[in-house]
DNA sequence: TCACCATGGAGAGCAGTGCTCTCGGAATGT
DNA sequence: ACATTCCGAGAGCACTGCTCTCCATGGTGA
């Protein structure tokens, strides 16, 4: 339900006024240059005020992590067609990741980098953190249930949880564990690579990061079957 | 040359002394929560006294940085055996990789995770940082050249720098820009899959972290050729 | 040998941080 | 109209990186 009583009001739209100046600041400052006295100054009111808002800065940047995990899948479902061809859902989606990604460098790094030391990521940061990879591992079962994927060799490692075989495209045939290690090794590959650019480890490796990243990511796709 | 004055050697122990407590303090309170102050205090100093030794943060933190990617580069180095196959070369040189960091998970998120804000890496971290990939792009190259490498499709896609093929096995038939796309996207992946595993975005999908990371790696090596 | 000077410690201080506490006014529910 | 809850302000604590000044010491050239 929408807040009714104009407190009601207010609160939302200052807690709103704070995250979307946190959100600024991030992305000239940095996570680690994140202040809330700085918040506060440009909001014209006194740091101490701020704590009625948010408890401590580690729930400012929790709030600034879900909303950046939920931002993400979002742009990743938008890009996601599921009448298309695998190999086309799976590039249009992981190049919607790394556009996300390019676009807020810092905030990518503050969901994707070093965890915020002395801080460990609330039970409420899953199900926001878990909507890309929903998205890929629909990818996935849709392949399969449409007969694209190559019989699967029938291994079964034990490696990956049956929560995440769940999301990686279920039960079928054409799905166990070798498959779903590699469905894995794609996702975690995609940030690599992404953190890689981002974080300018290819610099002086890569010289044309688009059609880089559109091959290598096609490369996974082939790895997966696609 | 070794350091010869009294004086030399007391500085060069006191500055060890201090990395050494820098690691110290990384491990257990991460990179932002490194204190010159508290270094100093442990130390038995005035903490004014330790920009005689350090100019900045910063530059304890370039040390420690370019320390780490040499002892990862080290460690790498010495799991590598070029009398063994490229792809038991391959799996020995990313577990290295792999157990070095999770030794040193605050070391590895400083060297691999978000960059530091406002702090850019300068020129001299780049050699140290480039040892892992020497010792991998060595294995790709002797592969090459003893031939056990499909031939290449001999596609040129202009997105590897010169200065990056040739560290990627330099010039051989059997090495092309698709070939060396894959071995970036190896090496970018290989850090994706350890990164997920210590950023604990593998929580919940992963049980045995061991397997799947010797699963995962073998694949890779797959793509590759090996 | 002695004077000179670079070296490296100590201390005070500045500007900034997260966070806590108390106080007082204002909106809300009864 | 009253009681309660909410919310902003201000002062203050402990901490940070960093600078500046002052002073003792160690190495060195005359």
């Amino acid at each position: 339900m929408p807040p009714t009583t104009a407190r009601e009001r207010a609160r939302a739209a200052l807690t709103t006024d704070i995250t979307d100046l946190a959100r600024a600041q991030l992305a000239t400052a940095g996570a680690a240059g994140l202040s809330l006295r700085a918040i506060a100054r440009e909001l014209g009111m006194a740091s101490s005020a701020l704590y009625r808002y948010f408890p401590s800065r580690d729930d400012l940047l929790t709030r600034l992590i879900i909303d950046g995990y939920d931002d993400m899948g979002a742009a990743a479902e938008a890009a996601d067609d599921p009448g298309a061809a695998p190999g086309e859902r799976w590039l249009a989606v992981c190049r919607a990741v790394r556009t996300w990604a390019l676009a807020r460098p810092h905030e990518y790094a503050l969901l994707y980098g070093s965890p915020v030391p002395g801080y460990s990521a609330p039970e409420d940061t899953v199900p926001a953190a878990a909507r890309v990879g929903v998205v890929l591992g629909r990818v996935l079962g849709d392949a399969a249930r449409a007969g694209l994927l190559p019989p699967a060799a029938g291994r079964a490692t034990g490696t990956v949880s049956a929560a995440a075989a769940g999301v990686l495209g279920g039960a079928h045939p054409a799905l166990d564990d070798a498959v779903r290690t590699r469905a894995l090794l794609a996702w975690s590959a995609l940030y690599g690579t992404i953190s890689f650019e981002l974080f300018g480890h290819f610099t002086g490796s890569v010289t044309d990061a688009d059609t880089f990243f559109d091959d290598a990511i096609t490369d996974l796709a082939g790895l997966l079957g696609f």
